[in-house]
DNA sequence: CGGTTATTTGAAATACGTCAATTCAAGTGG
DNA sequence: CCACTTGAATTGACGTATTTCAAATAACCG
């Protein structure tokens, strides 16, 4: 669905050349309900809420390459605020915007449409997780996500250029306990995560406690 | 945004009578990934997914006169199951798909817009809950949150017709966890659930421990 | 009523968080 | 290349929140 673009969703793309911005990691790219197509050409970002005593919850990963800031096709967006999590390069994307109020949906708006969905998906996927997954449940769920976003296939090690006390953030796990279920994973040979890269080891291990295959026939709910 | 329909909005309207139908408590409405504008017009419902083992995590509570299984307009949703958590009645509301596709944004395309965004915003709320709230945190955001989603302003009872099982597949605890925060709150003096009605007493207490007021100037982050 | 489902409680296990140090890795300036 | 600094990862000891199991009431429904 990436494939047909029209010549007009070109120029759009061509306009974004102009608007390159570098940021440090902890940078907000944008804060909580703000506008703006934006998309990051390199490095993570992610999208997050931060409570009055310091909690925070990251809502979902940014990846190079992947847009932020912009609406819905045909409609505005719950919009948290989003910050580097590495050092990051975006691009205003302005066009975007006017893209998604268009008539007739075009190559890049289905795009848009499409990601919006993933996007959506994956946050149903996450409040699972968060509610009813276990601590190592989430961290091999989590790692599978990433691989299979990343597009990394069946390869058996991808970057993960994210601390500890992010993915804790994330998952809604202290840095301690995210630590100690990695170190777990670590010496019984599953997965490692060093210095930015996951390697995987036993990826049946890990599909079996990420509880994967969330979707089983949903049962009556009662009785 | 409710108020401006149009004479062509009405027709859609008086369409919906047509196709009314009654469930039981424990009812699919609507099973995973399936398409179909309805109507809520009496009871109570939710959007959920269980998992293999039978842990169930409810996304969202569907009140009556809401809707489900409607595309956002401009582009598809991710659906979950639904499920009737009361008895009730529904109607389909075929023309809502359509609509939300049209082309100048009338009365009612607005208004799902603006249910859509709602929508929106509670999940990234149910994030947080589950993610970094504690469980009395949770039970006190979810009561007031029900409160101001029914409508009842400042009022200090309301219906709430939801069994304990119900509110802790919800808010990620189990039940017997949830029993215990309610009797806390209700020794306490704060609010209490009693046969499908909540009784609030202590509204000030229970915003105190809802960690209300949740976007707080978002913090740097990182220094 | 009688049967069923929901609520409530106690006791015990466990998962997870907090506190406080220590180690490790990466970068910087000499 | 070596201190030196800084942030991240790691570990131990301990406290607490939450779950599980099992059973007793209490509410609901035909």
């Amino acid at each position: 669905m990436l494939a047909d673009f029209t010549s007009h969703d070109i120029e759009h793309a061509q306009r974004l050349a102009a608007s390159r911005q570098r940021w440090r990691p902890g940078s907000v790219l944008m804060p909580a309900g703000a506008v703006g197509a934006h998309l990051l050409v390199s490095g993570w970002a992610c999208s997050q809420r931060i409570l009055g005593d310091g909690r925070r919850q990251i809502f979902d990963v940014i990846l190079p390459g992947e847009g932020y800031g912009w609406d819905a096709p045909g409609g505005a967006v719950a919009r948290p605020t989003v910050v580097a999590l590495t050092s990051v390069e975006t691009v205003e994307a302005g066009g975007l915007a006017s893209v998604t109020e268009g008539g007739e949906p075009d190559g890049l708006r289905r795009a848009l449409q499409a990601i919006q969905r993933e996007e959506d998906v994956r946050r149903l996927e996450h409040i699972v997780r968060l509610g009813r997954l276990t601590a190592p449940e989430r961290v091999a769920h989590f790692i599978l996500e990433m691989r299979q976003r990343l597009g990394a296939g069946g390869a058996h090690n991808f970057p993960l250029p994210l601390t500890q006390e992010v993915i804790a953030d994330l998952l809604g796990l202290s840095v301690v306990h995210l630590n100690r279920v990695l170190r777990q994973f670590r010496t019984e040979g599953v997965v490692e995560l060093r210095r930015g890269v996951a390697f995987l080891q036993d990826e049946r291990a890990l599909a079996m406690t990420a509880v994967l295959a969330p979707r089983p026939a949903e049962r009556p709910a009662f009785r």
